[in-house]
DNA sequence: CAGTTGACAGTCC
DNA sequence: GGGACTGCCAACT
């Protein structure tokens, strides 16, 4: 195919706010990202990195900080990173969640215990 | 206003 | 197959 060597890629241009007077905080992005989370239907997931690209944005770091900040109101545990691991720390708490909805795992020798088959649940919009 | 942080991803060795 | 560095973007101090 194509090599389409073109290195411009100019995958910006973030919707525009026409709200200037941010009242709580800017729910611009925060609002995307929790509506996205919300979208991911139960016993699959999604990579921050995938959330992040369909806001238009790679910002896949900045989605884990809303996830720890609002992420207590959304189904943070469907948001895993790439290669299926759950966030260090709520390894246990996503487990649970996990195995509740159906999500398909795969024991792993790792720390926590088990890894995501993404290749299976990756959520795809 | 500028610097630092942060539930990351992707590439290189 | 695993480890280290860099890049990106938004919020916080």
């Amino acid at each position: 195919m194509s090599p389409a060597p073109e290195g411009q890629d100019r995958p910006l241009r973030r919707q525009p706010q026409a709200n200037t007077t941010p009242p709580p905080a800017q729910a611009g992005f925060v609002d995307a990202v929790l509506a996205v989370v919300g979208d991911i239907p139960a016993g699959c997931v999604a990579t921050y990195g995938d959330v992040a690209a369909l806001l238009g944005s790679r910002a896949a770091r900045a989605v884990g900080q809303v996830m720890a900040r609002y992420g207590s109101d959304v189904a943070w545990w469907r948001v895993v990173r790439a290669g299926g691991r759950p966030p260090p720390g709520y390894a246990e708490r996503a487990r649970e969640h996990y195995e509740a909805e159906g999500t398909p795992l795969r024991p792993s020798s790792d720390a926590d215990g088990y890894r995501i088959d993404l290749a299976s649940c990756r959520w795809r919009p």
